[in-house]
DNA sequence: ATGAAAGCGCTAACAA
DNA sequence: TTGTTAGCGCTTTCAT
């Protein structure tokens, strides 16, 4: 094959300069060789001069395959997100890429979409790719029959964001549950009664559902724990919820719902930037505004929230941080550097302009 | 090594099965077993499926990585960007990922924060890897010298958003020239004649600069370039350019000099989402309403630039479309299918309500 | 301090 | 239709 169309080609050699090419340039065996470059072992100062300037004037590139096949080591890692466009996950992912580098790991990326199938498919294709180890997004809270795998082909994996359900591996994940708790108590503090929950998730069919689907995340259920919990007991009854995917349009519909129905909801927490969009959507479609006519809490802090008008009070997760942990416990747990359990970030409740006093308007 | 806690180690093998396993197994040689597991060459039917069925007794999972060293294929891409926590790298790079899937290529990922340093290490050791092939945002419009490798050594690399001069590969781009051109030709229908840039660039040291730095990226030239095209020849002299980073304060910074300075831009036309918030903040600031008191057009379609009030004009970019060009061309270089040149595709203004009329206010 | 050689798991050319 | 075998490039005992 040609080199590449304008790239220079100074080369004299087609093929890559190996390891024994080296060898001969310097006039040493291989093992020596070997170990002038991997810098290990005893080798002679003027034999390691030689050896070094034969692997420059080769150009010489190890060939981290054949090392890898050699030592059953790969110093690459995967990550199985839902969907690496999505803000959360491109900034954990961005963690984790960051955290392996510095200690020597490349990332491979693989999207499922939060469908279980092709999550399957992601771990099967990371195994075979043998990859030293996992960080897995996982889209089924009960689901993990693909994790359990045997022997030296059982990789040490970490679940990010999720929990899973019977499987004890190490999960780092959020406070969700009081992150929910914090933000509801805002409202109540405020005096709103009535008080909606836009719930994000891909367990959700097509349209809005009041009910909760199959099969959601445990952020999901952690999040929608967290607002009964904050409500419980207080004589103002539940918290109205509406399921839907994670689209703003899908949203939209939702927070016209919570918006419309008898009673009103005066307060909605969101549990996505996308939620949080249709909430504004529904609201410049009812005339409605907010801060005044509605409140409104977001989970993570994105950089419009601070910047709209009126800005908006969000639950912000350590997301980065998150990510950094996730990363650190893998590579602990590859390097046999003992295994970490769970992993609980907290979230920081930033309270802005979006939520309207409504004690002081009574009567 | 004890298997995972937790996770079930129904396992007798405490190795891996190999190929020679699943033959001993099914009673074949190593060759037979490879082309049942292939599925190439001639297999009698029987064969194959006893070979099968010793493969799934055992848990067979091919050891790509021995496979790769064998073929001198890797079946692996490299994506080299910015930073995947960006939106535009983060949607580029999950069209990158799922075209390179389909191919049947995994993706590594590796950011450089638009550090050459950083772009020079990330290539070497994507090389060392020895993917298959690479796809680049460069950070350099001038530097290429660690493009050019020798020999074999010499991947097909894909050129993404931005073009390296001096460097004839193939590249994705999207016409921003004419996307700038087409903003502030909107801009002049409209009336304004005080027409301001907020230019984000990495090559930006600290503040905000009104010189355009050294070293900016081909789609800063060409946006750059595309706004004076539209302006020249109307008597209405140049543009007001500020430089700054990708960060919503400086782009405020850059927003509050623009708005504040003799004569004051009544437009602005912001080359990304960070700098449309800062301009959306300095307003807030000087008590400027956008849409009435100041207009503002912002490249690329975020989520909210539809849902805030009023709701953002923009030039969109075919974001996935661009990252799927690019992992297309990269997939047909690495098959020999001929080598794509320059790829740009268009962009697209979405006028919403963003822009005031400046034409019926005069006098 | 250096060298010889085995072998990681797979594929494909060649032989039967 | 199936088997034999020679490597791919590296690391690492073991011997010198």
């Amino acid at each position: 094959m040609a080199s590449k169309a304008g790239r220079k080609d100074t080369s004299h050699s087609e093929r890559p300069a190996r390891l024994i090419d080296v060898a001969h340039r310097a006039e040493v065996s291989r093992a020596t060789a070997a170990r002038a470059l991997g810098g290990y072992g005893l080798v002679g100062d003027e034999t390691r001069e030689r050896v070094l300037t034969a692997a420059r004037e080769l150009n010489y590139s190890t060939n981290v395959v054949a090392r890898a096949m050699r030592a059953g080591k790969t110093q690459a890692i995967g990550v199985v997100v839902a969907d690496i466009s999505n803000s959360f996950f491109s900034h954990a992912t961005r963690a984790i890429i960051d955290t392996a580098a510095r200690a020597g790991y490349e990332t491979f990326v693989l999207n499922t979409d939060d469908d279980l199938a092709k999550e399957v498919d992601a771990v099967r294709i990371l195994i075979e790719k043998r990859v030293d180890g996992l960080i897995v997004v996982p889209s089924s809270p009960t689901q993990y029959d693909h994790f359990v795998l045997e022997g030296e082909l059982a990789k040490p994996l970490v679940l990010l964001d999720r929990r899973v359900e019977g499987l004890r591996v190490p999960t780092a994940c959020t406070d969700d549950r009081g992150g929910a708790k914090q933000a509801i108590e805002l409202f109540l503090e405020h005096g709103h009664v009535h008080i909606g929950l836009l719930v994000a998730t891909a367990a959700a069919r097509g349209g809005v559902e009041t009910r909760q689907p199959e099969g959601v995340v445990s952020t999901v259920t952690d999040r929608v724990a967290g607002a009964q919990e904050a409500m419980a007991g207080r004589g103002i009854g539940e918290p109205a919820i509406r399921y839907s995917r994670s689209s703003v349009e899908a949203a939209q519909a939702g927070a016209l719902e919570l918006l419309t129905q008898k009673p009103r909801a005066t307060a909605i927490l969101a549990t996505n930037e996308e939620m949080a969009l249709g909430v504004l959507a529904a609201c410049s479609e009812l005339g409605l505004t907010i801060g005044k006519d509605v409140s409104l809490v977001s989970f993570d802090d994105t950089p419009w929230s601070k910047v709209i008008a009126p800005s908006m009070s969000v639950v912000k997760r350590p997301v980065y941080e998150l990510g950094h942990a996730a990363a650190t416990a893998l590579i602990k747990a590859i390097r046999g550097e003992g295994r970490s359990r769970k992993i609980e970030l907290p979230t920081q409740l930033i309270d802005r302009r979006s939520v309207a006093n409504v004690l002081k308007r009574r009567r």
